[in-house]
DNA sequence: CATCCATTTTAAGTATCCTTAATTAGACTA
DNA sequence: TAGTCTAATTAAGGATACTTAAAATGGATG
């Protein structure tokens, strides 16, 4: 199946949502994708009748299985340009995802192949992102937890979501990065806010930053 | 000015085709572009509008200055793109093109110029092509001369003109590469083939295979 | 110089992806 | 349960980049 990059986006779109636990809602897609609420129901429409996605009028849209094949491996392609473009380049973790996201869907199997080869076939892209293989299937994983539900201790970072500007600035300003260490001191009772240390510098997160970091229990 | 990745290519075409001193006429542009001469006239109109090319009916077209820069930006992004391609991932002197022209058209300004730098702001892309600078200026160069144009001596490859499944094929199997160092031994009276000598191997080609060969000479 | 024919243009229409504005459905609230 | 409001849908249409088919042009040829 070989589909334009607009509905790469939008089924990619609906994939991210659904692994967010967010409905992919019309609103919802239409904030993400930044176009018409009106230009979801139409598309929504038309990927239906192609089998790519599970449609009712005013529910939220759920993939097929053909259409999550499809998801995924847009969601390779657009991992492993991160990645590529994070070690040949340099890009910071904000940077790779724009650019991506502007050429991934326009990126033939084959060079998709040799990014992937000159990469060493790497399980996950620089947020800590798992990568598909070329069929589609996501690597086998542990569960990992946002530090903002831990006890303290130490922990790792496994994965950041930069899902937002602010959470973009935050990460890049402070250089967050998969694989730091943080030391988790202590959580403030009255608004649930971290009190962490990382690289020796200690810092107080809120919650919902903390809830971005997905982390992974170190035993010392 | 801002404009779209068919735009780009349709300037970038004509500019190609002045290159090699051939008309930007209909059928050309259509061969080269792979669309209808129908679009072509309705590109021609639409860019003449915009002050991009000069267009008359049943008339070539031309690039003006404004278009011209257009051109050649695209045609910037084209060559730092192959030169990328060439030396992070080893493709090859025909994969590379192909592989450019399917993503440059989305490329943003800053990725670019971070490709630039990682290059080292080359001047010449692998097939010889000179790279114009972030304003669309090109670098100076020296004249060189196509290899069927020359007396017998030593010459070094200074530009490979790749410009057929045919040639793409020879110069691929045979491994012709920018900086290689020919021997012209002997021309052909009868039909001006070539006799070379490259890499201790020696070989014939066509005169207009030769045409294809731009080169330097080198004084021993 | 008239005719022919390839090239180009015009005309009409398609596909894709998007828009705005008006309408409707459905979920929540009083 | 009727009313309200938000979210989604419908309707109409626009931009871009194409297509095919028919008509026109103009340069080459006999
Ligand atoms: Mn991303
Ligand atoms: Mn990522
Ligand atoms: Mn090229
Ligand atoms: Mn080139």
């Amino acid at each position: 199946m070989d589909v334009s990059s607009a509905v790469e986006k939008f089924l990619k779109t609906i994939y991210n949502l659904e692994l967010r636990h967010q409905k992919a809602s019309g609103s919802n897609m239409a904030s993400k994708l930044n176009i018409s609420p009106a230009a979801i129901t139409d598309m929504a429409i038309k990927l239906a009748g192609q089998g790519l996605i599970n449609y009712q009028k005013h529910k939220s849209i759920t993939l097929t299985p053909k259409g999550k094949k499809i998801a995924l491996l847009a969601s390779r392609k657009h991992r492993l340009w991160e990645t590529f473009l994070h070690r040949t380049l340099n890009l910071n973790l904000d940077e790779i995802h724009v650019e991506a996201e502007l050429i991934e869907g326009y990126t033939s199997e084959f060079l998709l192949g040799k990014i992937d080869e000159y990469l060493g076939f790497p399980e996950h892209d620089p947020h800590g992102d798992p990568i598909p293989d070329k069929k589609g299937v996501l690597p086998e994983e542990q569960a990992f937890f946002p530090i903002s539900e831990s006890s303290p201790g130490s922990y790792q970072i496994e994965r950041l979501y930069f899902e937002s500007d602010e959470l973009n600035d935050f990460f890049t300003e402070y250089e967050f990065k998969v694989g730091d260490i943080l030391e988790l001191v202590l959580i403030f009772k009255m608004d649930n806010a971290l009190l962490i240390k990382r690289n020796k510098v200690t810092m107080v997160i809120s919650e919902n930053i903390g809830s971005k970091i997905l982390v992974s229990k170190l035993n010392e």
